[in-house]
DNA sequence: GCAAGTAAGGTACGTGGCGTACCTAAAAGG
DNA sequence: CCTTTTAGGTACGCCACGTACCTTACTTGC
């Protein structure tokens, strides 16, 4: 939305250096990307837009996909685990933000961005969403919580375990394609496989 | 490895036409995937190797992915459900050759492909491993048959319960990337979540 | 057998976008 | 002030996709 003004040679104006170059490289790249998604982010583009030039983007950013995920990573916020109480509660609600946000139009530019990544770990590091630290951490205080009420055998507190809600469902993504999931499937997935492999064992409600 | 003879203009050499001729693309896209990959896999070096020239690929396939997947497809052959005698057996089996596949030369190939295909499921479904129906067969063939045996719950045969050990495996390649996962991460699998999770309940082993 | 129709071959080209080279000009800093 | 660092401007090489257009070889139907 915000075009710089455009520089001429010899007029005078002041120039940007460091920092403050380099986040209004990182706006007019964000801005790209939400208005035409990582297909749209050329170089030449945003360099036009941050009212610079392509020489100065790659002197820090070795290629297109490193600013894609630099310039992302701008629009995302980290995630905080809820507490709903229960268990239940908790995980559907964390597949729930994950299916907005995969469903939403930076979930396109994320699938765009792994996509180009290829399966790179540095570079899926660098990818809040697809960070498995972040991630997991955030299962393992969920799931430790309803350890600690008794919801849940202290057995599943393992990453393996504790992430099977949210592995299916990303991979309900990458299978089916862009749209959103229904909310029976996430029910389905915490119903039918999540809650039956971390509840307490041996104890059947009969 | 089949370079075809390079056809002169009025040497009254005899013309493929048809299936044969679509038969000679295919082998040459083939062979250009096993040598040099996806990447490797360009329009006019495939024309080139089958003695022909893109114009007829292209009257054929619209686009690079779609003779990629097609030649893709000439690599692989489908799969059998194992019968071990065990449920754990027969879900170790499947991952393993799961595992070959996508630490091969070959799993290297498709994952370039699903990357090239982003999300389309109309592109996906022609890919065998990754054709959702096919794969969900042969697990709930193989839990059904433990059901039988009465090592699992009736209650599990449902394609997404009997499918969340592969789709565990897919998720560690999606997000840790190439290399072949060690065999520990298949049992730890197997043991700690599918095995808990679709075996009967009510009855600890006490 | 011949003529019309269809499909393959040859070749060139437009296009888009990445990444690089090279020089000029402005800021920083001693 | 003079040197060093960093930004700006511009052009270009390159690659590979996809298309256009014509020529030449097969096929088919009369």
């Amino acid at each position: 939305m915000t075009g710089e003004p455009k520089r001429q040679p010899g007029d005078g104006q002041t120039r940007r250096r460091g920092a403050a170059l380099e986040e209004a490289i990182l706006r007019a790249a964000a801005d790209e990307l939400t208005e035409s998604g990582y297909a749209g982010l050329t170089m030449d583009r945003v360099a036009q837009r941050a009212g610079t030039n392509k020489n100065t983007i790659y002197r820090r950013w070795p290629n297109r996909l490193a600013l894609g995920i630099a310039a992302y990573r701008q629009l995302t916020t980290t995630i905080q685990p809820p507490d709903t109480g229960t268990l239940r509660g908790d995980a559907l609600e964390l597949l729930r933000r994950a299916n907005r946000h995969w469903s939403s139009p930076l979930g396109a530019i994320l699938r765009d961005l792994l996509s180009a990544a290829g399966g790179a770990p540095e570079l899926l590091a660098q990818l809040p969403e697809q960070s498995t630290d972040t991630v997991t951490a955030t299962w393992l205080t969920v799931l430790g919580r309803a350890i600690a009420r008794g919801e849940a055998r202290p057995e599943a507190l393992h990453p393996r375990v504790a992430t099977v809600a949210i592995v299916l469902l990303r991979n309900e993504f990458v299978m089916r394609g862009v749209p959103t999931a229904p909310d029976e499937v996430l029910v389905e997935i915490i119903d039918e496989v999540y809650l039956p492999l971390v509840r307490r064992r041996g104890t059947p409600p009969a």
